[in-house]
RNA sequence: GCGCGGGUGGCGAAAUUGGUAGACGCGUUAGUCUUAGGAACUAAUAGAGCAAUCUGUGGAGGUUCAAGUCCUCUCCCGCGCACCA
């Protein structure tokens, strides 16, 4: 009996070895080999490493030993993210400095990640809070403000009141609460200091498309920053007799510039400066500051519920001119247009605008369709023209009994609707239509309908003015069987319509296009799809699309971009960060500290509770060397950085971690940069993976960086659950603790049950503590194995192993682990029954190295000198992938009813052959029924024959 | 509402990309052995049926010799965005 797998003993040995001969540190680039950059995400130094972490780490670490063992040159760092509130609310807590409290922390999880026996680069590892690291974050935070890329911004912030500090947009959750401490986020206006993340918008859309990432985060970042094209479009102002001569304009940005003509109102957001400017000719002011208090209160949540009902005020005594009609309209001030978006102001299109139209039948304001559903009519010649002198909108005809018009005229009172002409049916009533369809073009409000059991004809119309004004109308009939199909395939473009009437066609808007202006009005449906342009002077006729830049063009408007992304915020009214290295000269003017005076440091004379001022206000220490080395008066910037500030360039610092000179000197960058792949979870896909796409870009534009792009590829893990499938939390009980499993199973266990739950990418797995017991049971077979030793193998199990070298090679580049791992335990299976040959045995073991680092490195060691990590990956031999036989599949049919064993290489007449020789075949097949034989070499042989 | 992913045994999941559905592991059942353990080993394990066989990848259609995989419609779940003009 082989001696018992001692994984603790094994395990502990090997780390001490490895760390004793500093096996995996990277050292200096070694240019005979590839270089490969793996990345995961630095932990924070929370004092206990959970099973996360080790999902994080240990899985990757897999790949990282495979391709170390095919001798590329990886480098893969790990170092901490340590300043933040987690500390500060520690410190606090045991009234401690957060400083002592983030070192014991590093120190013990130091020791909890070496229980991995990760081949982590330790030579490389980096800490946000040492002074050698943040003085390059606040070099880069000068070099920023130097470059107006930060900047001291004013505007409404987002504020933690659990916190006690600002945060910015990204960690604010679609719920409208914070992401760390679950409170709800107030807006307050306060000066902040800001990132211009925006000027970098569309060069993180643009350059989204190169990288090879999964879909899905692209995507999600896309969405994110939010870029809408559009044009900005300037009205001009009219308030009133007192002050006609200094009419202002108001700029508004609109998606759809091509309904300029269909703008029937503006609506600005109550935030905005003209509002409070213009507060002398505003008639009604005292209503109109009552809403904007009111709106100011309402939290975030309450303004983003877009089913509540609409709200605003008009404001008395301006009005604007729309620049493409030049009608007068009115100005309202709403709170569904929101301060921050675009220009903060709208032209409001109620007939194309789902709010629009909401906020118009609200108040009461004109609505008007200005572009219209457009489909190809095909026209006949030679067809009459009805003149009636009057735009007719709609005709419904009964294909016998006449012909009825809808016509849409204009009076005093607004648009009005007219029933022109008719028939009757049969039973003498009006007019024939589906009802169904009547419901559907929104005429079902109309008093016209008869029964339900009619069918009838569906007409495009046109009209034209002539030149005295006067307009004409042609009307183009279509006989149609049914109604409603053939409205669904005109719907698809597919109908080709035949025209019964026709004239000289300037205009033409189908019957639906012309239903729908109706229905908007009618029913709570407006159009918001494209068309083409009616009611739209020169550009009737026109194709939305190209209407666009025409209309912006003639009004003297703008083609332009607005993001939803906002500068990124990064001042923290909080103490345990990094100092924003900014004083105050007694004018109160903004300075960098110099490039000599960094790092500036934290001091430490600082009461850190937070109170909603920040805590370095309070410090002596800080204000004194202020004094001191820039002159009496000048005072310090007391804010801190946002903590996604230090990981946004860790990465950097990483390959040239004792730089004292520079953040990290291009010739090392160029060494190992770009990251080629970058493990992480999904919650950094619109914070840290944003953030840090940004501040390499800002890097790039001042010459410090390499590479537009830092990581070439991403993959995202998902999560470990509990056992009981909920997430792990301390309240629901079901917190697996990886130390006490490691010390019951040991780290290779661990680290490749994890690997084995499921492909790495996406989803998320309950912990099994059966499963894991499961793998133990394959590792201690595998160190078995040793017993079954012999000095020759079946050919079988030889095959075997070179077919598995192969799946597991391709699985591993896969990141399917769980697939590779299967391939393994097949064949430990397998071996363990026939035996093995010693070399076979070591082979194996260089296989599973990757997996099982302790283990294997312990079977190796009995024979090698040298580290099984330091060896070459096993390659399958090909000869021996190719299989003498396979079992074939034989299908009646498309039902299996049978296999045989067949070389692969067998023709067709070998195959059928050994299939009729077969018992069951001959049940369900004879030759003579034979209609077709499907074969597929290797594959299936599928025997076609008459049914019975 | 818009945009991405997904629905396969009791559970985690496989399936050579259109070719024998459920590999591997867990769990379960029966048995063997023992120093009675969080054992190990042997066998079975999609469902129904004594069986031959039939049915089965969310549902309904379709294409094909052949569909988890392709097409059309539909239901459900997860994630992101959402009064963004």
């Amino acid at each position: 009996m082989h001696k018992k797998f001692d994984s603790t003993a094994i395990e502990k040995k090997w780390q001490q070895q490895w760390e004793k001969d500093g096996l995996y540190n990277v050292g200096k680039r070694d240019e005979s080999k590839e270089k490969e950059y793996v990345l995961v995400e630095w932990p924070y130094p929370s004092g206990n490493l959970h099973i996360g972490h080790w999902y994080a780490f240990a899985v990757p670490d897999i790949y990282v030993r495979y391709r170390r063992m095919n001798g590329k040159q990886v480098i893969y760092p790990m170092g901490f993210d340590a300043f933040g509130l987690p500390a500060e609310n520690a410190a606090i807590k045991r009234n401690i400095n957060p400083k002592n409290w983030t070192n014991e922390n590093i120190a013990f999880m130091k020791g909890q990640l070496a229980s991995m026996g990760n081949a982590f680069s330790w030579d490389k590892t980096t800490n946000s809070t040492d002074p050698e690291y943040y003085k390059w974050t606040q070099r880069m935070f000068t070099k920023f403000f130097e470059n107006d890329i930060a900047y001291r911004g004013k505007g409404i912030v987002n504020w933690c009141p659990g916190c006690n500090t600002v945060i910015a947009n990204e960690q604010v959750l679609a719920d409208g609460t914070c992401e760390r401490s679950g409170d709800i986020i107030e807006k307050k206006e306060m000066p902040q200091w800001m990132l211009r993340i925006t000027k970098y918008a569309d060069r993180l859309i643009d350059d989204l498309d190169a990288l090879d990432w999964p879909e899905h985060i692209k995507e999600a970042q896309r969405q994110w920053i939010g870029r809408s094209r559009g044009a900005e479009i300037d009205f001009t102002l009219n308030l009133g007799d007192a002050s006609s001569t200094v009419n202002r304009t108001i700029t508004v940005f609109t998606t759809r510039p091509e309904t300029l003509y269909g703008a029937t109102y503006l609506v600005l957001a109550p935030e905005h400066t003209l509002v409070t400017e213009n507060k002398g000719v505003i008639k009604n002011w005292s209503e109109v500051e009552e809403y904007i208090n009111v709106s100011k209160k309402k939290d975030e949540q309450d303004r983003l519920d877009a089913t509540k009902e609409k709200t605003g005020v008009k404001l008395e005594g301006i009005t604007a001119i729309n620049p493409a009609n030049n009608e007068e309209i009115p100005v309202y001030i709403a709170d569904y247009v929101l301060a921050g978006y675009g220009t903060g102001a709208i032209m409001a299109v109620p007939a194309h605008d789902e709010r629009d139209y909401e906020f118009a039948k609200k108040f009461n304001l004109p609505i008007k369709q200005v572009v219209a559903k457009h489909y190809e009519f095909e026209t006949k010649p030679g067809v009459e023209t009805i003149d009636r002198g009057e735009a007719v909108d709609l005709i419904i005809e009964h294909p016998t009994d006449g012909t009825f018009l809808i016509q849409r005229e204009k009076s005093e009172q607004g648009d009005q609707v007219h029933l022109v002409g008719g028939g009757t049916d049969g039973d003498g009533h009006h007019i024939a239509i589906k009802r169904e369809l009547l419901e559907e073009t929104g005429f079902s409000n109309y008093k016209i309908i008869s029964g339900p059991h009619f069918v009838s004809t569906v007409i495009g119309y046109r009209h034209t003015r002539d030149k005295n004004q006067k307009t004409k109308a042609s009307y183009y009939h279509i006989k149609l069987n049914d109604l409603k199909q053939v409205s669904s395939e005109i719907e698809e473009g597919k109908h080709t319509i035949e025209w019964v009437q026709e004239s000289d066609v300037t205009k033409l808007i189908n019957w639906r296009a012309h239903a729908e202006a109706w229905e908007h009005i009618r029913t709570e449906k407006q159009y918001t799809g494209t068309g083409k342009l009616i009611y739209s002077g020169e550009f009737d006729g026109m194709d939305s699309e190209e209407a666009k830049e025409a209309i912006v063009k003639k009004v003297g408007g703008r083609m332009t971009s607005t993001y939803r992304l906002r500068d990124w915020s990064i001042g923290r009214q909080r103490y345990w960060g990094v100092p924003i290295p900014i004083v105050y000269d007694p004018e109160g003017k903004a300075h960098p500290v110099p490039e000599k005076h960094l790092p500036w440091t934290l001091p430490e004379d600082v009461d850190f509770k937070p109170t909603g001022e920040a805590p370095l206000a309070k410090s002596k220490v800080l204000l004194e060397r202020t004094e001191e080395i820039f002159g009496k008066g000048w005072t310090p910037e007391v804010e801190t950085m946002d903590t996604f500030v230090d990981s946004s360039w860790y990465f950097l610092r990483y390959v040239d971690n004792k730089n004292p000179n520079s953040l990290s000197s291009l010739e090392e960058q160029k060494k190992w940069m770009p990251i080629d792949i970058y493990f992480g979870g999904a919650e950094h896909t619109t914070m840290h993976l944003l953030y840090s796409r940004f501040w390499q870009k800002a890097l790039l534009d001042l010459g410090l960086v390499t590479e537009s792009e830092p990581y070439k590829r991403r993959i995202n893990r998902g999560l470990i659950l509990g056992p009981d499938g909920n997430k792990m939390s301390k309240s629901k009980g079901n917190v697996i603790d990886p130390d006490a499993q490691v010390k019951l199973v040991g780290s290779d266990t661990v680290k490749i049950y994890l690997a084995f739950m499921g492909p790495y990418e996406g989803a998320n797995y309950p912990f099994d503590l059966g499963g894991i017991a499961g793998v133990r049971r394959f590792l201690e077979r595998v160190y078995g194995l040793s017993d079954h030793l012999a000095p020759n193998e079946p050919k079988e199990v030889t095959v075997q192993l070179h077919k598995t070298i192969a799946k597991v090679r391709e699985d591993i580049e896969a990141f399917k682990f769980n697939t590779a791992i299967s391939a393994m335990m097949i064949y430990v299976n397998m071996a363990e029954k026939t035996g093995l040959t010693k070399s076979s045995y070591q082979t194996f073991i260089k296989l599973l190295a990757p997996f099982a680092p302790h283990l294997t490195e312990e079977v190796w060691s009995l024979d090698a000198k040298d580290s099984i990590h330091e060896s070459t990956y096993p390659v399958a031999e090909a000869e021996l992938l190719v299989a003498d036989t396979v079992t074939l599949g034989i299908q009646v049919n498309g039902k299996l009813r049978g296999d045989i064993t067949i070389k692969p290489t067998a023709t067709e007449e070998e195959a059928l052959a050994q299939a009729f020789a077969e018992e069951n075949i001959i049940k369900y097949a004879s030759k003579d029924s034979l209609i077709k034989v499907i074969y597929v070499p290797g594959r299936i042989l599928n025997l076609v024959v008459k049914s019975e």
